[in-house]
DNA sequence: CTTTTATTGCAAGTGATTTGCATTAAGATA
DNA sequence: TATCTTAATGCAAATCACTTGCAATAAAAG
């Protein structure tokens, strides 16, 4: 189901900044944006558009699920469309390139954790960093 | 060694504040402090030294490889002695206690990072957050 | 076309950490 | 032990990434 469409079958009403921002997060492929990012997009089609309203529609597409977002130890963080399994990201501390790691990984990573200290679910909200094979 | 000791070979001057904040870390067992526990701690015993100076010390303990440091979704960082392996934290977030992976299972998940994006090195300063057995 | 109220832009606030700088005090030297 | 040198500190202000308050604006229901 599109963003927009979304956001309508649950009342919310859609706004020009709205559809801006759907926009760029549906058609982003796998890439992952910082807030300021999405910002600076916007501003190339609206100029009026404020970095508060990206931050409270980037909050809205969240709770829908519509979207994840994740955290980097240094600086700000990024947000992408949610793929069916939770997603774990690393980024390379020298070329500061962002990997996705595959879902089979993922899943056992959480399933190590949960077994290790007998947790019910896991979340991770965070970026591993490290140093990848280019670098 | 001591923190002291490491810190005098190292050609650093050993401060009241550097003694206090030495002996609260060593003496922490497998605790995992916030700097305001940490500044707590201090004001407990010599009321004039500052935040500031905690954050300062932590830095250099950390540069020398006596402690580490992660970061929770919400708030703020905390500080631990550094174990031989790297560590995983998971903080449950119906009860925020904190919790320590198993360094098996930290270097299981680790090499199963590294295999899948061919990294050479990951690093992790962040804590996992979940549900634990208990709540 | 009104009316209602959700949404927005702007300004100010917040929490954690960092920085600048004059003052103080380790510890080397006389 | 006193003096000197410069590292370390306390304090105030700055910074960074958001978050909140609120009056103005604009969706969309009537």
């Amino acid at each position: 189901m599109s963003f927009v469409k979304k956001l309508k079958d649950n009342g919310y009403r859609i706004s020009k900044a709205r559809e801006i921002i759907c926009d760029i997060l549906e058609s982003s492929g796998h890439s992952h944006y910082s807030v300021d990012e999405i910002h600076t997009k916007t501003q190339a089609i609206d100029k009026t558009i404020d970095l508060t309203t990206v931050y409270r529609t980037l909050e809205l597409l969240e709770e829908l699920n519509l979207i994840e977002h994740a955290h980097q130890e240094h600086g700000s963080g990024i947000y992408y469309k949610k793929e069916k399994n939770n997603s774990i990201h690393m980024t390379c501390y020298s070329c500061n390139k962002i990997f996705d790691v595959s879902n089979k990984t993922v899943e056992k990573i959480n399933n190590e954790l949960k077994r290790d200290l007998n947790f019910k679910e896991v979340r991770n909200h965070f970026i591993y960093s490290g140093l990848c094979n280019n670098c």
